[in-house]
DNA sequence: AATGCAAATGATAATCATTCTCATTTGCGA
DNA sequence: TCGCAAATGAGAATGATTATCATTTGCATT
């Protein structure tokens, strides 16, 4: 029951939801999914789970740590299994594929910026998007 | 009538709401406004506007290229006029107060890390959220 | 300046993502 | 096994934005 404890370590109490939703993060072929999406993936395998359930989840899991929450353009919220390491994102325009890159240099020049200006950072988004040019892109 | 121009130059029937839309980016103290913010202030003159022409003019000055959308956290679009020089923002999470920068390396960097992965960037948004320390800000 | 009509506007309904409410269910310690 | 606080589910409510459609307006043409 290594699902169980990964829950309770995180200070949350072990849910049948919850352990649902922690486990399709951990198998997802999609590494980064919306709510909508983890709400009809897991009523397509039966595992239903209210939609009002998977929002709670998914903002408890963000506070947990155990996820991390991104804004893509679109205004929907898109989450991600938070491995420790922080990146940012390139998404194709045409296809949605994401792909994940960090920059020491972006991250220092950031650090740089705020501080110049008298500014504490918190947090940071950069998300690139673009055509990602592959064959496997529908379009193009 | 300079104004009126600008906008047929922009490709745009030259009305009254758009007019004075266009007017208030120019003339308010604060440059980066949401659809909401606008109708408000425009309320606030006497110069009403409905709420959803203010959308539709909004989405059109964007496609025009005469005001340029971000999406800060918080699920809303803000709009700030376009002056032609791309640059990236610091948003105070504690006031809102909104600092706009630019860093070549950054944008350099950018453009490599999209190049070695094969994408071809279209554009990118960097929000970096931050306290701004500052004795005008309401919190701290 | 008066006319005509496509484009623009305004009020309101509709939609989308997300949060709230509250009655019911469940995890888990005593 | 019991009891209860915490979690869940269904659906209502909210906030931002878009769609609908009847009315108005900009503007080119008489």
């Amino acid at each position: 029951m290594h699902k169980a404890d990964h829950l309770k370590s995180a200070g949350l109490k072990s849910t049948l939801p919850r352990i649902k939703v922690l486990s399709l993060f951990e198998s997802s072929a999609q590494r980064h999914m919306s709510a909508e999406d983890i709400y009809k993936l897991l009523l397509s395998t039966g595992d239903d789970v209210g939609l009002a359930t998977v929002y709670r989840i998914l903002t408890q899991f963000e506070q947990a740590g155990l996820l991390v929450r991104h804004f893509f353009e679109g205004g929907k919220s898109v989450f991600e299994l938070n491995q420790g390491k922080h990146h940012d994102h390139i998404v194709c325009l045409q296809c949605g594929h994401v792909e994940e890159f960090y920059d020491a240099q972006i991250e220092e020049r950031q650090e740089k910026a705020a501080t110049e200006r008298g500014f504490s950072i918190r947090d940071h988004s950069l998300y690139i998007y673009a055509d990602c040019n592959k064959e496997s892109c529908p379009h193009r």
